[in-house]
DNA sequence: CCGCCGAAGTGGTCAATACCACTTTCCCCG
DNA sequence: CGGGGAAAGTGGTATTGACCACTTCGGCGG
């Protein structure tokens, strides 16, 4: 180090092997490892301490920290420090994978694949995907469980091009997105649409619940990094045992 | 063109002083005010260019748009450009008062006082907003329109000391929280619960759907910018018009 | 005429530096 | 001994300068 007065330092492009696609994204990790060592309420070291100790700009630290924070994980307190978050029994909205949200709540997340179907995607699954009605599509309806018990029944479309081996015992453990990144899907953006609804005898069965109790229905598109679809899924979760806790911050104005 | 007139109002902290409150937040109302000359779909200016023309710096200039790409009002394109988003038809859960809400949603907001009262809080609603049981707080049953049609049910709670001389025609037209902000109170950080619920005959009547009906059951606690409970709202929205809609984006790593 | 490719322009990321606002601490003065 | 106030340390904001990754578009060669 020292002076390194020549900016250019580079090391982005040059590295080796994997993609280390942001600085940022490296010094969220080398926290989240320093998070796993601390308790709640715990200080961090100062933002210019770790910047150094890490070898990164304060700006870029701070943007990793603010990741953190808007998870709510961290805690800022101007003139004072930044510390760890007390853990939020639900955490916001963003992101959630159902592994992940179970995970998050503290719940022990399970699955059963209750059918797998290949089948044309037909006009509306296809305008969902952006599919031509006749493009086979995989239709896979899961029993998703928290602790044992039924939480949710997921049904999930997606063209059967991006997966062509998957094969119904494939999903039988893990996370299906992580089954995408290792073909090399990346994940973009999604979107979300969340309605209250009742449940019909066959979901009420499923779900171990009276038929006609409330219940939340997900729709949710997932798009790649290039915006094209990847999976549309719908999914009912049972209302007495789920419910949805966000932060509100003042808006930004 | 129109566009909501929805004019400079705002600014929260305003001292009438010499220092703009920050920098960012300038620059945040200049780009509104150039939003309303745009049509969807037209660029920005360079961020460079812009960043000249009003006077700031690049990395200020793009923590302010920043923040119009979260809410949704701009886009962004690698390589491209910055573009006027699409208006949404359903907004980030973040922030939203009812009005605020309806405005975005492209509806015309109204409300009607159902009841308004000053009770002891009691134990639930005290232990909510922190104050004792034996404390006086407004309870104000409203019902809220869009466009004219009945669209949710929604209790307040409040402690009575925060807005000791309100009466139930202070409701009938502002918004609650405009009311707040001249009284002082600066709104920080809020929690909102929210289950599916289904109607009950009272509420079935009061919106105007069957009973039983699938619905929305919101429970927000607002606080102040020092942490202090503000208010306490339990709200019924009808499921059949009213939905959530969010935007996903991949996690921080 | 079409296609390829590279230059120009755009947003995305990062570094180094400076100053401000707030909190905490602790020493000095009363 | 107690209280006030400065100093130090922290997060918050802002600037300048640079390079990277991507898109767009036009020119050039096939």
């Amino acid at each position: 180090m020292g002076t390194t007065a020549r900016g250019t330092g580079g090391l982005r492009s040059g590295d080796g092997g994997k993609t280390a696609p942001t600085k940022r994204r490296a010094v969220r990790r080398e926290l989240l490892a320093m998070l796993d060592g601390l308790e709640v309420g715990d200080a961090l070291p100062s933002e210019r301490r770790l910047a150094e100790e890490l070898g990164v700009s304060r700006l870029t630290l701070r943007a990793a920290i603010d990741g953190l924070v808007a998870e709510g994980r961290l805690e800022r307190r101007h003139g004072s420090g930044t510390y760890v978050a007390e853990p939020r029994i639900a955490v916001p909205l963003t992101m959630t994978s159902f592994t992940e949200d179970m995970i998050r709540r503290g719940m022990k997340p399970g699955g059963r694949v209750l059918s797998f179907r290949v089948e044309a995607a037909g006009a509306r699954i296809g305008r969902k995907l952006s599919l031509s009605p006749v493009e086979e599509v995989f239709t896979i309806r899961r029993l998703r469980l928290a602790d044992g018990s039924p939480m949710a029944i997921e049904t999930l479309h997606m063209a059967r091009a991006l997966l062509p081996g998957l094969r119904r015992e494939d999903l039988e453990g893990r996370s299906f997105y992580e089954l995408l990144r290792e073909h090399g899907v990346v994940l973009g953006t999604g979107t979300e649409t969340i309605e209250p609804t009742v449940t019909t005898p066959e979901e009420a069965e499923l779900l171990g619940v009276p038929v006609h109790a409330p219940a939340f229905l997900f729709e949710r598109l997932t798009r790649d990094d290039r915006g094209s679809p990847v999976e549309f899924v719908r999914s009912v979760y049972r209302g007495d045992r789920y419910r949805l806790e966000l932060e509100l911050r003042p808006p930004g104005d």
